[in-house]
DNA sequence: AACTATTGTGCGTTATACGCACATTAAGTC
DNA sequence: GACTTAATGTGCGTATAACGCACAATAGTT
């Protein structure tokens, strides 16, 4: 996790602000004005305005004289890192499997920067759940898959993760001392498991352990999830670990 | 569909060739080095390399020294698209529920530009799929929901459908003919359905209905699909669309 | 009609991004 | 190790891309 800056001559600043434009919008501005669009992106009304057109010409961002909205086409820029991410497919069986056996959701994320990021994902039925999925990044440090996936960094990686966290309650059940995170990653390295009960959001406990690649190295975590009101974290762990070491080790020889 | 070419001085060509840094990556070449990243975006290694750089920088690509590939931040580009499609989650049941009923894979997809793309799908357990279904990207003109969604433009967006259109055959089925592709376009308006047999793909059938909003307006349109070997096209039609017409019904009642 | 807010746009100016050319490094072959 | 080929790193002079301002035009509200 290494940030070295570089060479101010080798940044392109339109670039950078260009894609701010493109990242002004979200779930509750997925409509804007030109004007909305330049303070959300922190730029001038001039400014913004080009990127849009811009971004309409490339076909981006359609625009019907008032408001501005992004368009299907910027799923292109993400959809090459999704089809790059093609070796999960192999994992869905056994993700559907374990989901039917578990009654339960299941994720596979990995880890980036300080969160972790879902690249596949089978709902159990009761969950209303589409692709949103995918993308989705939360704090690797209060989710069971996210303490997985630091328990297998190096020791640096490690300090450095430690060293820029900024670690916010979620829940009055979040940790957030750093000794205690750092056993808690330690407990996973150790029992091969996590389980986070209630520490993302009330009512949730996930249990997650990883997957690895033939050489032991860690690629991914995959856990299950469920509502605390239906399942105790003993019960979780008694019943629930076995099926996802199991469904862990079908995929690792799945993705050989 | 009308493309009016922008003031020069209101294009940003710096923002437009950083992008095609993104969308040089693809499933098949998703890591390479600089100068493969230079050719495919078609700009001098220099060039790319600022642009990686900045990239890197912004953490939308990563680098080991020798080759550059994306990372999953990229999905965030095109995930305030996706959220903001978030009324699709609503389908999601009705899509089961088909899904359930007749055995088969069921999508829904919205028009743009000569293309339909996917914004939700149901696959069935027969067939391997996880969300790479979203953004998918297929020519309007010889898919049934292509026909559904043409079918609902104004004469004057469909003559410039036509007038753009470059209907080359997929398959030794594929209709080509513009007449008669204006032909199918219209019995899909009288019968509110299309279907479409092997034009895309050989082997693969599927039967589409548009979904509408309260004020009959054609959103998007939803398919079930089949293989050729397992059903023929008087079967799908006879047993798939009337549940296709009640999920679209469903949905659009859900919509509102 | 008056007022406020927003948008469109021409243009002089600034600084961003360009590509070249040379040095360095890496990989492959003999 | 020597040689060749390919790839990468980067400084820098130059051109022009992009800047923001300021004013006109439009839209919405009272």
């Amino acid at each position: 996790m290494s940030t070295t800056t570089i060479n101010a001559r080798d940044f392109s600043t339109s670039l950078a602000r260009g894609l701010r434009v493109i990242t002004a919008f979200d779930r509750d501005n997925d409509e804007m004005t030109l004007s909305e669009v330049a303070r959300r992106a922190d730029m001038t009304r001039a400014a913004a305005r080009r990127y849009l057109l811009t971004l309409c010409e490339l076909g981006y961002v359609t625009g019907d004289g008032k408001y501005f909205r992004l368009t299907p086409r910027v799923l292109e820029l993400g959809f090459a890192f999704l089809t790059s991410m093609h070796i999960w497919e192999r994992a869905q069986p056994f993700m559907e499997r374990l989901t039917e056996q578990v009654n339960e959701s299941c994720s596979i994320s990995v880890l980036e920067g300080s969160d972790i990021v879902y690249v596949a994902r089978v709902p159990t039925k009761r969950i209303m759940s589409v692709a949103l999925g995918i993308g989705t990044r939360l704090p690797a440090f209060c989710t069971s898959m996210g303490r997985v996936l630091l328990a297998d960094l190096r020791p640096s990686e490690l300090d450095q993760f430690f060293n820029d966290g900024d670690f916010k309650p979620l829940t009055p059940h979040t940790l957030t001392d750093p000794a205690l995170l750092r056993e808690k990653v330690s407990e996973a390295r150790r029992d091969g498991y996590a389980m986070v009960d209630q520490e993302l959001e009330i009512g949730l406990r996930s249990i997650a352990v990883p997957i690895r690649n033939q050489a032991g190295r860690v690629l991914a975590a995959m856990n299950v999830s469920g509502h605390a009101s239906r399942i105790t974290a003993e019960e979780m762990q008694q019943r629930y670990l076995s099926p996802l070491l199991y469904a862990a080790e079908g995929i690792r020889m799945a993705l050989a």
